[in-house]
DNA sequence: ACGCGTGCCTGTTGGC
DNA sequence: TGCCAACAGGCACGCG
């Protein structure tokens, strides 16, 4: 499930597959892939792709359009299972392909940018920065974690809530879902279940630090592949091989050998040590 | 304004 | 062995 180290991983490794590229065709194979907001794709048709970035989980394509009837703008959310994959001009739709971007390069030479999703939770979304305002998901997005303070975290952590749903709430921090929010967690030695405005200022900064660490890491890994993910080559990730919490249910613990305990919180499933992780 | 429950989706897994 | 319910889970939406 693409969080923010494998949206990153697809950014950097589409790039270069990709940049100077221009879009000669656009099939759009499920209408629900279409984010409600976007224009329509077709007029993403004669421009080129000018760079690749990431907000949160979201992944941004930059194009070279300037008038402003044309998008300049790609954003793909991949949600659960969504993929984007860089494939040579014979390559063909499939069951799960929900569009097909025809690309060539400035010699000619073709090739498909393929946005395949399982779940079809997945959307896409072509628009221009001024546009981006209109959409509350982007408008109401928290800061960008590898960015921030323990001062700016210390404001992110107002509610009552669970820390780990706060750590969930993109309007809280972009880019953490259920996998790195567990991580983190364990890391910092801090119970899922601890209300986010409990946390003390070292406590603060601790989850930070292991947020940090743990997005840098998976990033260096290029992102943690379970089930579906994989990056623009088609490649998987490593860090699942890394994961000391998520998925670690009934086992013990890494680090004092006690039973991980697996609860719900939220309606998601929550992998906790009880005794690194104590709730008081 | 907030928190909660449900729907969206389909492939995989586990229990009987 | 086969069937089916539960599960995976991010986010929109509607409710109280």
């Amino acid at each position: 499930m693409p969080e923010l180290p494998e949206v990153e991983t697809v950014a950097r490794t589409l790039l270069p597959h990709i940049r100077g590229r221009s879009i000669v065709a656009v099939q759009l194979l499920r209408d629900s892939t279409l984010h409600p907001l976007s224009m329509p794709l077709t007029r993403l048709v004669g421009s080129s792709i000018i760079g690749t970035s990431r907000r949160g989980k979201l992944l941004l394509l930059q194009l070279d359009a300037t008038s402003s009837a044309r998008p300049s703008l790609l954003v793909a959310h991949l949600r659960m299972t969504g993929r984007l994959l860089h494939k040579d001009s014979c390559a063909a739709p499939h069951k799960h392909t929900r569009c097909v971007f025809a690309l060539k390069d400035p010699d000619g030479e073709g090739s498909k940018l393929f946005f395949d999703d399982t779940r079809a939770f997945g959307k896409l979304l072509a628009t221009r920065p001024e546009f981006l305002p209109q959409w509350d998901f982007w408008r109401n997005l928290g800061p960008e974690p590898l960015e921030l303070t323990p001062a700016g975290f210390a404001e992110c952590l107002k509610g009552t809530r669970p820390i780990k749903q706060a750590l969930l709430d993109q309007r809280v921090i972009a880019g953490i879902g259920n996998i790195y929010a567990d991580e983190s967690l364990f890391r910092a030695r801090i119970s899922p279940l601890r209300p986010a405005n409990s946390l003390s200022a070292a406590e603060t900064a601790r989850l930070l630090q292991a947020i940090q660490d743990v997005l840098r890491l998976s990033i260096a890994q290029c992102g943690s592949s379970i089930r579906d993910y994989q990056d623009a080559d088609g490649n998987a990730g490593a860090f699942q091989n890394s994961f000391q919490a998520y998925g670690q249910g009934g086992k013990p613990c890494k680090n004092c050998g006690t039973i991980m305990e697996k609860i719900k919180l939220g309606g998601r499933t929550t992998v906790f040590c009880p005794r690194c992780q104590k709730s008081r």
